[in-house]
RNA sequence: GGAGAGAUGGCCGAGUUGGCUGAAGGCGGUCGCCUGCUAAGCGAUUAUACGGUGUCAAGCUGUAUCAUGGGUUCGAAUCCCAUUCUCUCCGCCA
């Protein structure tokens, strides 16, 4: 969330921030409005709070000197009263704020482009030629169900809509990407991986901003209160230092997990219905980074480079892009989206999306630092990337890959880790 | 799931006949002194948040915080209730 002061201090700035995410910038006025009534409402009972304190302290006395503080503590016991009813009121301007607080999204960064949606993005740019393969690539669903390596029909009976079973060859080839990304970005990029839990408390979706806005875009268990199926390695590895205070040498820190995500994509009805590109439950190799503030801007691009060295050495052609105003994620500052080349529908699909946080999270989990011993803490930038998204990139490698025969290669660097497979041969 | 124990400052650890205890003591950290040498010793200092004041700089000041949330009381780390978590034993289990 945002610092309380800043909104105060800077309103007119906010307020416009509010208005190129297309966000209401209502929540702003009602903001200061609370904000005021609190500091009103917290001076008094502070008052009375002192004066009760000192009450308290003169009875001790008396009643060490054995004299009699009855009309003391009468007097007190009304004041008392007074208080509970203040203390009453300022919690619910307090939660008041708080929910407002927690529903502001972040200020996007002054190089972001202003625009109302994803029409208004930058390209800014381009690696590798996409393949002319001289024949019509099939979509990645049907290549996949005639090679025999995806069952979307059998996981629509298993389960329901947007679930796959991922056979022999392709199981392999899903299960060889995640070996082949945590070993890029642990033993290349200097990355330390974490295998979290694929649960997590409402503590931590609140962390990273998945709660309160976003609820009905997790799976949320039923039986236990608060518990949360991961939308994205994001929440357990951004929560790993959740109200701690690191020091400023271990900083930058850098982690990487793989795990399932799972996403109930309400909203999404009717859209990338078929294949792997929208799912329930997909896997992803996540990036995240803990930085110092002034550093951060450097390590989202470097943090982005981590991301698209998957895709040069994976040899499948994408663009970077940065997201608008109106398409940036709630609590991004700043979002880079990787897109990777899918013939089929020869267009660039999203397959990583990178984004500098600020403190925006940090603030919301309460994650800082200290620069120096006695230093005052201060709030960590968190960023995070996908490092990629595992099933769509076994879909960019059905379609990017596809021979003529309907037969798929694999790209020379996954090789070792398919045992070196170098085909998944057409039945 | 059953039975029991516990949760105090960066860490360890006092404090449970309620009253200068934001909290003893120790360790660790920082600063200074001293010592003929990376040992030891001496002194000082050592939380966070939110308000007020201030050149929203230092400082000063108020309030809150002894797992969390309520309650009792003039006053609670200390009493009561609920919740969460941790540990031990039993059961179950990959």
């Amino acid at each position: 969330m945002l610092d309380a002061r800043r909104i105060r201090t800077d309103a007119g700035m906010v307020k416009n921030s509010l208005l190129d995410r297309n966000a209401d910038s209502g929540l702003v006025d009602k903001f200061l409005a609370a904000d005021e009534k609190r500091r009103k409402n917290l001076a008094v009972s502070e008052e009375k709070k002192g004066l009760r304190n000192k009450a308290s302290a003169n009875v001790a006395r008396m009643k060490k000197a054995g004299e009699d503080a009855a009309v003391i503590m009468e007097q007190t016991r009304a004041l008392g009263d007074e208080i509970k009813v203040l203390d009453d009121e300022l919690r619910d301007i307090e939660e008041e704020i708080q929910f407002i607080l927690l529903h502001i999204p972040n200020v996007p960064h002054e190089t972001v482009p202003v625009g109302k949606d994803e029409g208004a993005n930058e390209e800014i740019r381009r690696w590798g030629e996409p393949r002319e393969p001289g024949f019509l690539v099939k979509p990645h669903w049907e290549a996949g169900e005639a090679l025999g390596v995806l069952d979307f029909e059998r996981a629509s009976k298993v389960t329901g809509a947007r679930f796959t079973f991922y056979r022999g060859l392709g199981a392999r080839l899903e299960r060889a990407l995640i070996a082949f990304m945590l070993d890029l970005h642990t033993l290349k990029h200097g990355y330390e991986e974490l295998i979290p839990p694929f649960i997590v408390n409402q503590h931590s979706m609140t962390g990273t901003g998945q709660l309160p806005k976003f609820a009905e875009d997790s799976y949320r268990l039923e039986g236990s209160e608060g518990y949360y199926l991961v939308p994205t390695a994001e929440v357990p590895v951004t929560n790993f230092y959740r109200e701690e205070i690191l020091d400023a040498q271990r900083l930058p820190i850098y982690h990487c997990a793989y795990t399932p995500c799972f996403r109930s994509e309400a909203g999404a009805a009717g859209r990338d219905t078929r294949g792997l590109i929208r799912q329930h439950q997909f896997n992803k190799v996540e990036l995240v980074k803990f930085a110092l503030p002034e550093n951060s801007y450097d390590e989202l691009e470097a943090l982005t480079a981590n991301a698209e060295e998957v895709l040069k050495q994976l040899e499948l052609p994408y663009r970077v892009v940065t997201l608008s105003t109106g398409d940036l994620g709630f609590s991004s500052a700043k979002t880079y989206d990787l897109e990777v080349w899918l013939p089929s529908a020869g267009m660039y699909r999203e397959i990583s999306s990178c984004s500098n946080f600020e403190d925006y999270q940090a603030r919301r989990a309460n994650i800082r630092f200290r620069r120096e011993p006695k230093a005052k803490p201060e709030f960590v930038h968190t960023l995070n990337g996908s490092g990629v998204a595992i099933g769509r990139t076994t879909a960019a490698i059905l379609e990017n890959y596809q021979n003529a025969d309907g037969s798929v290669t694999i790209p020379a660097a996954l090789r070792p880790y398919m045992g070196g497979i170098d085909t998944i041969p057409a039945i």
